[in-house]
RNA sequence: GCACCCGUAGCUCAGUUGGAUAGAGCGCUGCCCUCCGAAGGCAGAGGUCACAGGUUCGAAUCCUGUCGGGUGCGCCA
């Protein structure tokens, strides 16, 4: 139950009316007309702008087109009163009636209230974290990680068919790098003294294991291989080692993506070959040189004519090289086939959630959808995660580049938790920076979001706990069916939080359109604040408690609205990815 | 040099994709509470939405330019 998308069709209909009688022209372009809550509550529940919009094309005055629209919408049985204000809107308020129904479709549609079908039949391919599988993720992999799994879910309960994805990128010089790392772990395994990891290879202890299990599985029969022969062995073994710790890691977060993507499966199966083919097919693949980069003076520019892919022809700054110098595939050639791999899938909407640094992507990756799939065949869209700076009470956190010296995703989530983790990282939008202190986010008091929400959420919980004890049968009989009155709900502090659960159906639904989960966490700190609200004031009142034993049935009104107020809550919660708790 | 992101209260940030008198927390000021319905409450002050133009009924939001901060710029992944 969306009210404002329910009297935007009542709007649309009285339109449709005023055309009927002669009152209002024809094929009017009505898409533009939308119900919202207004800014200020004095004006309304509702506000219509739709005489602004279509005042112009109609050939009326905005204020007069309002005034015959209000004074049909002010015969709907469900309307208080409507008028016209400001420069043409038209703002209705809802009978005292109409409340109740909000509460009753949040209790009766429990967790499903707030789904949407707007994006039902659409397939959705969401890409993130796609960290190099050469090492435990780091802190700087949490919030893209944390921000891909939220929207995920978010698109699902706008009803897309979502497909969470990993990219690994095992065909790079870097896991070779990480097999020669392993190498020296495995003769380290084998009794060898190693002394210092060379530069250039990766140092961390985490490496150690796979020496060990390669050395379970060969004994010594490594040592006296030619590294042609030792390498592509120990590549597979330390990427699936690596994989696993990486599983492991988001694990912690509560992150399970369900399909991996190998890059260097995309070579072995001619797949990447093939999309250079169909490119070229399609006459965007030639042969060119391009503009040495400006800026930084690079000294080993060398200018030659190479295998280019037309990118410029979508937007992009400059064409993209295919095919290196010394033959083999670039990089950008397999996310090309990666691209392609997608499309086949029959995903409609490319998601890619990216770090902040990879900005210059967005234009190649949307051109390369628009060449293999035909213009606004597929949608692409990237989102770019800022950087996390990390504080320990007010104190930059420093990491070392050198030895290892970084804090993990790991470190993290063990010290402080992943609902934490997760709270915080979605706690501002993607592209502004966000600063994560281990004191504060740990912190029991108002300015801590988590605990707030969380907070509400057993505040209600410890309602229910002694509901049961003192209200007794009455309780579990309104549960079972016997419908509390709600109409006894009539404090102010009530109906602005029955307000706020009536916006949350059309937050979800924006919020999944945009991609931007984080207007979940806030939506969910706000409704956690006016509950708080009205928390207080039965501190002050006694008689605006919840549990009022001298008058069942306002109890029951106030006890079926904190159901309502908990299923929101865990509504919210559940799409960040957060436990609610019984308790603190 | 070019591209992208950002610039909102003293601080940290929201702002329902163009709506009405721009909001929250912290901090500040003033009252209230010492209550396990605990991990405080209520109220107030505080703004040239970086700056200058433009688009229209209407702009923090869109377009152009300027200033300031961040990120990136072929044969790495």
């Amino acid at each position: 139950m969306n009210i404002f998308a329910h009297f935007q069709k009542v709007v649309l209909q009285e339109l449709a009316a005023l055309q009927a009688s002669g009152e209002l022209a024809q094929g009017l372009d009505l898409s533009r007309v939308t119900v919202e809550p207004p800014r200020d509550l004095a004006h309304g529940d509702l506000a219509t702008n739709a005489a602004m919009v279509l005042a112009k094309a109609a050939g009326q005055s905005p204020r007069v087109l309002a005034e015959k629209l209000a004074s049909r919408l002010a015969a709907n049985s469900e309307l208080q009163l409507t008028d016209v204000a400001g420069p043409g809107f038209i703002n209705m308020r809802l009978k005292p009636a109409f409340w109740p129904r909000v509460v009753e479709a949040v209790l009766q549609l429990g967790e499903k209230y707030g789904q949407s079908d707007v994006g039902a039949g659409i397939k959705a391919n969401v890409e993130y974290v796609s960290a190099n599988p050469t090492g435990p993720l780091h802190v700087g992999h949490c919030r893209g990680a944390v921000f891909g799994d939220a929207l995920a879910q978010l698109l699902k309960e706008a009803s897309y068919d979502v497909t969470k994805e990993y990219y690994i990128n095992d065909a790079g010089a870097q896991v070779d790098v990480l097999a020669r790392s392993v190498y020296l772990r495995y003769r380290e395994a084998l009794g060898e003294a190693i002394a210092e990891i060379p530069a250039g290879l990766y140092p961390g202890d985490y490496l150690i294991p796979v020496g060990e299990a390669l050395k379970a599985e060969h004994g010594d029969r490594l040592l006296n291989l030619e590294e042609s022969q030792w390498l592509p062995l120990v590549r597979t073994k330390a990427i699936a080692m690596m994989m696993d710790l990486i599983r492991d890691d988001l694990a912690a977060l509560n992150i399970r993506q369900e399909k991996f993507v190998s890059e260097k499966s995309l070579h072995d199966s001619g797949e990447v070959g093939d999309t250079i083919a169909d490119l070229r097919k399609g006459g965007h693949v030639f042969m060119g040189r391009l503009a040495p980069p400006k800026g930084e003076v690079q000294e080993d520019w060398e200018d030659r004519e190479q295998t280019l892919f037309r990118s410029t022809a979508f937007g992009d700054d400059v064409d993209r090289p295919l095919v290196k110098s010394d033959g083999s595939y670039t990089y950008f050639a397999s996310d090309v086939a990666y691209s392609r791999n997608k499309i086949s899938r029959g995903f409609k909407e490319l998601i890619y959630v990216l770090g902040a640094d990879h900005g210059g992507y967005v234009r190649r990756l949307e051109a390369v959808a628009a060449a293999l799939a035909g213009p606004g065949a597929v949608k692409v869209s990237v989102r770019l995660c800022q950087l996390v700076k990390l504080y320990r009470n007010g104190e930059p956190v420093r990491m070392s580049k050198r030895a290892g010296e970084f804090v993990t995703l790991r470190d993290v989530v063990d010290e402080v938790g992943s609902d934490v983790v997760r709270f915080i990282m979605l706690f501002r939008k993607n592209e502004a920076p966000l600063e994560f202190d281990f004191a504060k986010v740990t912190e029991q008091s108002k300015d801590n979001p988590v605990f707030y929400v969380q907070y509400a959420y057993a505040r209600i919980s410890s309602v229910f706990r002694n509901a049961a004890q003192e209200l007794g049968d009455a309780l579990s009989a309104s549960q079972n069916g016997t419908p509390a009155d709600l109409s006894l709900l009539t404090d102010e502090a009530e109906l602005v939080i029955i307000r706020r659960i009536s916006e949350y159906p059309r937050l979800l639904e924006a919020a999944a359109i945009a991609h931007e989960p984080h207007r979940i966490a806030f939506y969910l700190n706000d409704l956690a604040g006016d509950f708080h609200a009205l928390w207080n004031k039965g501190k002050e009142s006694p008689q605006l408690r919840f549990i009022l034993t001298n008058n069942m049935h306002v109890s029951l009104a106030r006890l079926a609205l904190l159901r309502a107020i908990r299923y929101v809550l865990g509504n919210g919660l559940r799409i960040l990815g957060v436990r609610p708790v019984e308790e603190m």
